[in-house]
DNA sequence: ATATGTAGTGAGTACTCACTCATTTTGCTT
DNA sequence: AAGCAAAATGAGTGAGTACTCACTACATAT
């Protein structure tokens, strides 16, 4: 029974992920929020002024805490591995807290303050090393000339696609991979290309 | 003035839609979509059961019907051209369609009915298309052996991550580009790559 | 003219929700 | 143990909601 202490706000804040993330902003009542965190309605009053209040509590500090930069250790490592890696721990955050990663993402659209705090520190944070990544690969020449955050997010995209259809929308029901062998597929796919390496002419020109 | 006489269930509908794309579902009253309509709040009512009525019959034959799978000619034509028109012929149909596609994208997480509703109708006849041509490369030994429900959605999670970004997110504020020149570098790195192949004959600038 | 059916109206109704506040409980200090 | 402030409570409040219904307006048939 080692209970860790949580303070009674993140407790809230718990609770509130939790029931927004199920029932969304508005679908969410405060009764609930207070049931699922176990404390009288009233409390959360205490806590947060406003039932929006708590809504914006999420996107600051708490999440981007834990997105914290991972330093990439690519020194001699091939593109594959630190792709596959950037890839894997990104996924590995996501799957963490998916319940408010749903919840900032569909929320934003509402809520202009949570956009831009959202944005700015999940998205564009996320994106980030990334990005770093493939603008160096590109000034050493290994990379093909495109502009880097086209290609950043390209990548981003084919792996978010997936993210997306599992966790927003149908779980395993149409289709369900071995994640492993997905990340790899799309790495191979980004990096040389669907085209078959022993191409003959037709199609090119 | 050529006024198009459209019914009033369609008059509530078109409403219905506009509202909930901007407040969401229950963010919308039955006051305010009267009001967008032009018509008497109980008006809603004489058409429509209830509120959720109104959203389910939104996912139905109505946007299938501008989801009519669009014959590509691929004869003798290049993978570019092929996979560019078919990119071009969806964002097409999801900019028109465009607060239709974030309402449903976005409740589809909170009402099982529309979600099933959604992904059958919409989302995997969208994606249809792209993996048949996917397929039938592969096939012919033109494409790489990857599995084809992996590269399809792959390719339409590079293109999507633009859409999701622009549209659901924040508009042109971080990044804004040139559609024709975004899509041409998005195939070009699909079909041959991001990796510099000496092949190809230095980086095409 | 009169009757009948249909579409439309908007004030009214029953109910829900975010938020308040008077009261009780908790935990600390002496 | 007594005193006290902070924390917690939950019944209460008023603003607002989805939905109803008694009614009006008008078209068509008799």
């Amino acid at each position: 029974m080692d209970r860790v202490i949580i303070s009674r706000e993140q407790q809230i804040k718990d609770a509130a992920i939790r029931v927004f993330s199920k029932k969304g902003f508005n679908g969410a009542t405060t009764k609930e929020i207070a049931r699922e965190a176990g404390v009288a309605e009233g409390t959360i009053f205490r806590y947060f002024r406003t039932k929006k209040d708590i809504l914006l509590s999420l996107a600051g500090p708490y999440i981007v805490e834990s997105l914290k930069t991972t330093l990439i250790n690519a020194a001699g490592k091939s593109d594959e591995a630190v792709l596959t890696s950037i890839i894997k721990n990104r996924l590995e955050l996501i799957k963490e807290n998916i319940d408010l990663a749903r919840l900032l993402f569909t929320e934003a659209q509402f809520h202009p303050e949570l956009r831009e705090n959202f944005t700015e520190n999940v998205v564009m944070r996320a994106a980030g090393v990334l990005e770093k990544y493939i603008d160096e690969r590109i000034s050493s020449g290994d990379f093909k000339a495109v502009d880097p955050r086209i290609a950043s997010r390209a990548l981003i995209g084919m792996v978010g696609a997936f993210v997306l259809w599992k966790e927003f929308l149908l779980g395993d029901k149409y289709i369900s991979f071995d994640e492993d062998e997905l990340i790899k597929q799309l790495v191979d796919i980004y990096l040389t290309g669907i085209r078959a390496e022993e191409w003959e002419g037709g199609m090119g020109s």
